[in-house]
DNA sequence: AAGGAGTAGGTTTTT
DNA sequence: CCTACTCCTT
């Protein structure tokens, strides 16, 4: 097979055209990432481009190793000195061979957002900052915000009365002060590192620039300010740039992310030839004609009409739920009718605007019996139990690195409490020193009461001596050996509940990862290995066997494609969300959300809204989302739910307190249950009594419902027992 | 050092 | 309403 077989005319465009600064505007499902593949093969193939004159960049460090794995595929032979990853792990690359000119040594590790919160943490307390005041993440967001455009502390200006900027400042150039002490590089400083290098030492960047001929940059719309001046700098000679993205699928705005930027690419790189993929071979016209007319209401697009000579497909559902428990039954009833026409579960995704709302769904599915796997969650490599064999690790690698320590120290309990830790750390500051070398100081000098010079001195012994005996062990077998000497498992293992299991056999997952890396790297090092930990995710894609209901938010849809789509809680306030309401900009991002939702439908598209809906612990009501109104009517199918005058009178019963959870696998139409059996067990929702039969504890109640409510039963319990 | 009480806060997330 | 975290008691 040629590689520009199987393409359309604008897409063979956009493989074929001859090297020059290309700007490839992929409209939603049209072949987007087949086309950046194709035209790295093209260029290896056809105009003798070598692999290793080519970077590639990607979003996500899961699209880096698919496009290098079907490159190899279409090209028949692997191209390992392509760099191929995402701006992070490149400049990770980039700095670890030039560490030197770089300013970092040689060993530098890299941190993640909760370390560099833990570490923020600690630099407010020392200057006496109260958190309620000067909330950490808020620090956080200033210093990796800063990052991001470029800004140092030396360049922050800020006037004499200015006193956040002032204050916020000060904690930058200290947190700086700290990462060099300690030898570590946090993500941004990855990237903004990298770009001061190439930017001050001209025959570095000229290499660079000479090496890759051709830079070709996925997502160009979720690019930040460094990553554009990155990818501007490294395309200052003979080379090219192939951006490739859509504006209106950008959805990062909040996090950094300058749609600006594929706006002004054309004005920016020297002949920039536009192309655009509009042909769309993912969604039905339906679906299409309907995403369409959402997006269209946005200004300031690049513009791009999406179109399809596919069949027509069904109309697309709007369903106008009772309240939010209607909404998920109705999902869940019409995710039971899509399988029994033939859908897999897998085939099937709900789209949400906010991790909150998952809960409903979730009860359910588990209701109905139906499998289903949520997206994004906590991380493997953010996992507490990860993260703290991790930490040995990485303090046996440094034994400066003060965060890995601080998190070790007592973990598993040793006695070294915080009276202690905090000795050592103030002897640590006045003669700044590293907490290791606090620590073994105050063993040396006697510092201590002899219960915790003893403690401190077991965990230091402890530390030194797994040092020496992994010295020669791969890996995996270095992290085993951590594990047992640590204690680790074992302190796991106290914890007999669920949660304790998963934690052991995170643990030993930490193992096998550790060895899958070290088949799969040549050079691998403790050291790399974490650098991997940090840098990735470690997401186990599409792992189990059974296949499963898919949801997620509508963010981390993005790049996926379902047969089945449903897009729940479309409600003014929720979707669009509250805060993104006040300006356009922020309301356009929405709107472009919900552009990026529709279009991963195939076939099917569900859309849901509540006309009630229960949040923060109050019902409120609710209005459809403006995105609503933008559908043509003649695509719609709608339908809606009981009527709201219907069910309030059993909302406004005066009903008592109860808590309680229906417990999984229960299924309850129309079944008799003691009250008791209820009320321990049962979730609030939606229900109808039928019947009562008995009293006290023998009273049985007969209910017709999708999940019958606490709060109702509550009500018939306080009905039939008055007190 | 663990568990209970009390409370603050509640978009979106990859690296 | 639910959670995650802090603080306080044993």
């Amino acid at each position: 097979m040629t590689i520009t077989e199987n393409l359309n005319q604008q897409q063979l465009m956009a493989v074929s055209y001859q090297p020059a600064n290309l700007l490839v505007l992929a409209g939603a499902g049209s072949g987007k990432t087949k086309v950046l593949v194709s035209r790295i093969a093209y260029l290896i193939q056809n105009h003798r481009i070598g692999p290793a004159n080519i970077m590639a960049v990607t979003f996500t460090n899961k699209a880096a190793r698919e496009m290098r794995e079907r490159l190899e595929k279409m090209l028949q032979f692997p191209v390992t000195s392509m760099w191929v990853g995402t701006f992070h792990g490149l400049a990770h690359r980039f700095l670890r061979a030039h560490w030197q000119e770089a300013g970092l040594s040689q060993h530098f590790q890299i941190i993640d957002s909760e370390d560099q919160f833990r570490i923020i943490k600690r630099l407010q307390k020392d200057l006496d900052l109260a958190e309620e005041r000067w909330p950490i993440k808020q620090t956080q967001w200033f210093i990796n915000n800063k990052k991001d455009q470029g800004i140092r502390p030396q360049h922050i200006q800020y006037g004499a009365h200015d006193i956040f900027d002032k204050t916020l400042t000060k904690v930058y150039e200290l947190y700086t002060e700290y990462c060099k002490r300690n030898n570590v590089v946090d993500f941004a400083e990855l990237l903004l590192r990298t770009h001061e290098v190439l930017r001050d030492n001209l025959s570095l960047l000229e290499h660079y620039q000479d090496r890759f001929k051709h830079i070709l940059v996925d997502e160009f719309q979720d690019t930040n300010d460094i990553q554009y001046a990155f990818v501007k700098l490294i395309c200052g000679r003979d080379n090219f740039l192939t951006a490739v993205g859509d504006d209106d699928q950008s959805i990062y705005g909040w996090r950094g992310a300058k749609i600006e930027n594929i706006q002004k690419l054309t004005k920016d790189f020297k002949d920039t030839i536009t192309i655009r993929l509009e042909q769309n071979y993912r969604s039905t016209k339906n679906i299409l004609a309907a995403s369409n007319a959402v997006i269209e209401k946005n200004s300031n697009r690049l513009g791009k009409k999406l179109w399809t000579d596919g069949e027509t497909g069904g109309l697309i559902t709007l369903y106008s739920a009772m309240n939010d428990i209607d909404e998920a039954s109705f999902i869940v009833k019409s995710i039971l009718h899509e399988i029994h026409d033939g859908a897999s579960r897998n085939d099937i995704a709900i789209l949400y605007r906010s991790n909150a709302q998952s809960r409903v769904l979730e009860e359910q599915l588990i209701q109905a019996g139906l499998p289903y796997r949520i997206y994004g969650g906590m991380r493997f490599f953010d996992r507490a139990e990860i993260k703290d064999a991790l930490a040995y690790l990485r303090l046996l690698n440094n034994e400066n690195d003060d965060a890995a320590l601080e998190r070790i120290i007592n973990v598993p309990t040793r006695g070294v409490g915080n009276v202690t830790l905090n000795k050592i750390r103030d002897l640590a500051k006045a003669n700044n020193l590293s907490l290791w070398q606090s620590a073994k100081q105050h063993i040396s000098g006697n510092l201590l009461a002899a219960r915790a010079h003893n403690s401190l001195q077991n965990f230091i012994e402890l530390i030194e001596n797994i040092k020496t005996e992994t010295e020669n062990l791969a890996i995996a077998e270095q992290i085993e050996h951590v594990l047992f000497r640590a204690s680790l498992k074992e302190f796991y293992s106290k914890d007999k509940s669920d949660r304790g299991r998963m934690r052991l056999d995170n643990l030993n997952e930490l193992v096998s990862a550790a060895r899958e890396f070290d088949d799969n790297n040549d050079e691998a090092s403790m050291s790399l290995f974490l650098a991997h930990a940090a840098l990735e995710s470690g997401d186990d894609g599409n792992s189990g066997d059974t296949e499963c209901v898919q949801l997620m938010t509508l963010h981390s849809a993005k790049g996926l494609e379902f047969p089945i789509v449903f897009i729940s809680g479309l409600e003014q306030g929720l979707f669009p969300h509250q805060l993104s309401m006040s300006e356009p900009d922020k309301l356009e991002e929405e709107r472009r959300l919900c552009y990026v939702g529709m279009t991963r439908a195939m076939q099917k598209l569900y859309l849901t809204h509540a006309q009630l809906r229960r949040l923060h612990g109050n019902e409120q009501y609710r209005r459809p989302s403006c995105f609503l109104y933008d559908l043509p009517e003649e695509l719609l199918d709608k339908r809606s739910g009981m009527s709201l005058f219907t069910t309030s009178t059993t909302y406004s019963q005066k009903q008592p307190e109860s808590k309680a959870t229906i417990p999984q696998n229960t299924s309850f139409e129309n079944n008799k249950y003691s009250i008791g059996q209820l009320v321990e067990h049962a979730t609030f929702g939606v229900g109808t009594i039928l019947n009562f039969e008995g009293a006290g504890d023998n009273l049985r109640i007969q209910v017709n419902f999708k999940s019958c409510g606490t709060k109702l039963l509550a009500a018939a319990y306080a009905k039939l027992n008055p007190l």
